[in-house]
DNA sequence: GATTTTTCCATGTAATCCCATGAACACCCA
DNA sequence: TGGGTGTTCATGGGATTACATGGAAAAATC
């Protein structure tokens, strides 16, 4: 197998006793982190992140011999990408799956879904390149942000995200008044769901 | 065996021992790649889409003694070639099994799946030469736009495809609401489960 | 034998690998 | 508690390779 990094799941200690429990809640993209962008255009993964990916590789059951990649693609409504691992790619899959083989529909559907993502592959020392077409979307110059939301992250200019989360805190704050604190909506609430949320999902 | 290219998936590994399961994970045909036509024709086929085409010759058991061909046909409804490697083929052979076998219905459509299909055949370089009639299908002058549909992929003039792209983006964002933030398809996701775009549903 | 098709080789650019560096952090032991 | 000591990991740069592309040699077709 392909060492992906510095070797899988460095940072949070295999010596936790409790790594399968643990394990499981780590299973998503939580946090943000900026990078620096270098001049060939390359960019670390948070070493956080590349550890789910890792993992979303091997819960298919099988760990495979192949590098972890990353699906991105430019977010539909947000000057942001949109990244994730297999799973993503997954869920793609099953969003198209229901519709019928051949029909008219579903290509169309496909070129957008899987015409628009680009795989990146990420190198030995955990980098990515972002391709042109998908700086220019998300406006990455020298900096970028990695944004976790659970089940995938986005990646943003740093600039950009700090604006969409002054708003999306507003949004939340109103959203309090209207719910009020007991916020039923919110499953995910306690240990790992919160944090994302403040950050994106109210919009 | 021929060679492919520059040797056999060299980015991706086959020393895996486990290569069945994670083959299916990173078999689908995924973005978008604009290459130059020459004079005789000739396109490169991009690099990954040849590493999934290699590794369906694979995964139906039987390897052949071949190099890797490409199913290819005009598009009924665009002005496009649809294009695949086996498992296209194999796909075309379950929709016409689920006729009876002699069946006129089976005739006809058999004529019109099979009828037009072309099997370009990839070359050392990793190129394919696109017949004329196909190429006058679909337009093809200087440049010729692959892109990934999962399944398979299709091959557009790119001026008409970005034509065709907004459309499809714009597809997509009405579907979304349909795909909702439940997600409740049952997609691969598992906990989080959301569609692609749960996080920013809103914004 | 002439024209088309296929194989082989050559090349430049862009991506990828590999190694080095230095900061931040966790751990150990006095 | 505080100063080593070892890791983790982001980042930079040089060397190497992957790969699209153009053209010539070799087959094949007519």
């Amino acid at each position: 197998m392909r060492r992906l990094g510095w070797g899988s799941v460095p940072r949070f200690g295999r010596s936790c006793a409790l790594w399968k429990d643990c394990n499981q809640g780590m299973d998503r993209f939580v946090s943000t982190f900026t990078n620096r962008i270098d001049a060939k255009g390359r960019v670390s993964v948070p070493a956080p992140f590349r550890a789910v990916l890792e993992r979303q590789l091997g819960d298919g059951g099988a760990q495979i011999g192949g590098a972890a990649s990353i699906y991105c693609y430019p977010a539909l409504d947000a000057p942001a990408l949109d990244a994730g691992g297999e799973r993503l790619a997954q869920t793609i899959d099953g969003l198209l799956a229901g519709l019928p083989d051949y029909s008219d529909e579903r290509d169309e559907l496909s070129v957008a879904l899987y015409g628009d993502v680009q795989l990146l592959s990420v190198d030995g020392d955990g980098r990515i390149v972002v391709p042109e077409e998908l700086r220019r979307h998300a406006g990455l110059e020298t900096q970028v942000t990695f944004v976790g939301l659970g089940q995938k992250f986005q990646i943003w200019a740093p600039e950009r995200f700090e604006e969409r989360r002054q708003r999306a805190r507003e949004k939340v704050k109103e959203h309090r008044k209207l719910f009020g604190v007991s916020g039923a909506k919110g499953a995910g609430g306690g240990a790992g769901g919160g944090g994302p949320d403040d950050a994106n999902s109210g919009a």
